[in-house]
DNA sequence: CTGGCTGCAAATCTTTTGCATCCTG
DNA sequence: CAGGATGCAAAAGATTTGCAGCCAG
């Protein structure tokens, strides 16, 4: 279970564990759909009624600075987070956004010369389509504006 | 030159060219800093005091529609654009936010299994590191705030 | 007890939209 | 001269900030 770990994560860094944050950590846990800030809050909210999204946004900074999440930017509009830290790759949907996980290694080293003066820490691919859904629907499912 | 190209391309698909267009392709044209929309306006604005931030956002979603330019998600904060609609990747500083192109081909492609109900039309890698002035500098420069 | 956390409100930033007017083709 | 384009203002969406009060450690 992760959740437990990153609870213990959590406090071993020094950070106070409260209901909302449990809350919000739990909704996290194991979550595949890489919500933004406003997923989580309408999620937890349910719940929650008195939590506020400046408390979403707090903790979600807190937990990004510490690395216990990964802030994406696949989508143009909002931040999106993955619980899953682990290094992976994405398949987006261009018609619905929504985003799938690829557990792969690639090798996509940039030869020295190409990357002088640059220090590569990391690498993230984006693989861009249509899912199974938005295929064979040439209508709704849409939440963006592909034309 | 691409700007020739990019109006003819323009013209030929039936838009009208009208000075502000002209001075946004102008502008975009052979540009190497990936720019966000506010970017763009600010700059011509300058030539341009009446110029409007909705034409800047019409102006640029046509020519996105058109595939004239593309739309980066590279930025967590804003949508940026580029110029070069070759199919590349980017070298993403992770303290600036300034952007490199890299035009080189990769292969990633991911076995089918992987993919099932998933129709992959293109790739984009995005490589996050350090450019060189932000490595040299622990301080100053950053436009954003890792910690 | 105390510093970090919460929640409300206000502010900021980015992008979109409505609409009257303008101007390119 | 028609329909697309412009520009202004207002609205909407995402995120940040200020601050008083609260509570976990």
């Amino acid at each position: 279970m992760v959740l437990k770990k990153m609870i213990d994560r959590y406090k071993a860094i020094g950070l106070k564990m409260t209901p909302q944050r449990l809350a919000i950590l739990e909704y996290l846990d194991g979550n595949r759909e890489h919500p933004s800030a406003e997923d989580i809050y309408r999620h937890v909210k349910k719940r929650f009624p008195t939590m506020s999204r400046a408390t979403v946004y707090n903790t979600l900074e807190t937990l990004r600075k510490r690395g216990l999440i990964m802030e994406l930017s696949i989508d143009p509009m909002k931040k999106r987070y993955d619980p899953n830290i682990e290094p992976h790759h994405h398949l987006i949907c261009l018609r619905c956004r929504n985003v799938l996980d690829v557990f792969m290694e690639f090798d996509v080293s940039v030869p020295e010369e190409a990357r002088k003066d640059f220090v590569i820490l990391g690498n993230h691919i984006e693989f861009y389509g249509l899912c199974s859904k938005c295929r064979n629907a040439s209508h709704g499912e849409a939440r963006n504006k592909e034309a």
